[in-house]
DNA sequence: TCCCGAAAAATTGGATACAATCTAGGTGAT
DNA sequence: ATCACCTAGATTGTATCCAATTTTTCGGGA
């Protein structure tokens, strides 16, 4: 007798999917304090729902909880950065290869579909694009038919959403549609080596594009490292 | 003022690591009830705090939560742990890249010594010798000093060893153990190709110990998958 | 005897209240 | 003027309390 209108999925879901979306769009920005109640009241519950909701995005690493202090945006280092990436590989490495000669034609169209939508969004919305080429990642992970797949994939892209945002240049994504309607392609021919490869070549471009190699740069933890901190004292 | 004697990690991560204990053991078996004020009694904290530990569980699928209905140690399904272990697989690959060539000498000694542990445990208690065993793959993402690694490295193998205590056969962990040695050897020796291909083959190994293909058996999940069920009507 | 329905007991969901801790602002001494 | 310390406010940690849902028990009828 207490649902709204729709799919009525708890609350507490409902507050991490707006955080998650907040946080990889950069309307949180790493660092900010995200308090209880202040939590609580934006959405409209108890600070018990906030707190949980706080509790289940640390246990997936967007958030940092230090007790006592409250919580923030979480700020991963570049090593975690570096790892996350890793992890994200050798993730949707998988993925390639439990989809590579399973697919219907209904999903390989599916998939066509929305690169039609990235390309679409392509030149406007930055937001918009970067979701999207995201959702292209889940997608197939969802295809994988295996919600513990789905999972990992989902929160190891989130990760790395954030990741970027603390480290990537503005972001060039147009090659990275190309690379998208290759790796559709060798799905569909059904060239496991080929998918695999593919898949692997192209986040590591991505991770590139963005990470770049401590080495390379000079200055390596000053700006941008620190930047995010809004806060000085920040332990 | 109120630290007991030596840590003080927060009590729900004690909980947590208690029941993580209890469900890999077995002693906490698939589809036992989990009541937040008995928890809250056992371990002499309030509901709030069992809540949370149950809450946490649950996010690292050695839990399952339905809504008001409470919380129950988890029964993965026998595609789940297949895909679980394929992420294992797919991880530990991951670790072993990390380490080949970066192990110091004091590692390399470190990790013969849990051998030997292994193997004195070998005969004697089940529960230890399975523990040991997990516990090998846990101390090599450790090594990686990657925090993130480890940690999904470690979800994977306690959400591996639950579904082991559901679907495997009486351990036999002696040729295991031999399997470990050769793991470190190349790893020593820093051979890249064989180190992987070895973690890759252990891991499936022991999977196909586990896991008996469902096509291989002829009552697929009657006695096995439904035994757990202790209450009928689990749903 | 067996089955169905209703009341009672138990258990979870969530908010509020209180204690503990941290943060900040201000006062006084040097 | 600056620094140390101390008090006041804000924020988190946890327990307790009430509402809601589920589970069990008990009684009546077929």
């Amino acid at each position: 007798m207490r649902h709204t209108t729709s799919t009525e999925t708890d609350r507490i879901s409902q507050i991490c999917n707006a955080l998650r979306q907040a946080i990889i769009e950069q309307a949180l920005k790493p660092g900010t304090k995200l308090p209880e109640d202040t939590l609580g009241e934006t959405f409209g519950v108890g600070r018990t729902i906030a707190r949980q909701a706080i509790a289940q995005l640390t246990s997936e690493g967007l958030v940092e909880h230090r007790r006592n202090k409250g919580a923030v945006v979480a700020t991963p280092s570049w090593e975690e950065a570096r790892d996350l990436f890793d992890l994200r590989i050798s993730l949707e490495k998988l993925v390639v290869s439990r989809l590579v000669g399973h697919l219907s034609s209904e999903q390989i169209a599916s998939l066509r579909r929305h690169i039609a939508d990235e390309r679409a969004a392509a030149g406007n919305d930055e937001a918009i694009s970067v979701r999207l080429a995201t959702e292209f990642h889940t997608i197939l992970a969802e295809m994988t038919g295996s919600p513990v797949i789905q999972r990992y994939v989902q929160e190891i892209c989130r990760r790395c959403g954030l990741t970027l945002t603390l480290y990537a240049r503005p972001h060039s994504s147009d090659c990275a549609i190309s690379e998208h309607i290759e790796i559709i392609d060798a799905l569909e021919q059904g060239n496991a080596a080929a998918a695999s490869k593919l898949m692997h070549r192209h986040l590591e471009d991505v991770a590139n594009r963005a990470l770049i190699s401590p080495a390379t740069r000079r200055a390596p933890e000053l700006s941008d490292v620190l930047a995010p901190y809004v806060r000085i004292n920040a332990d």
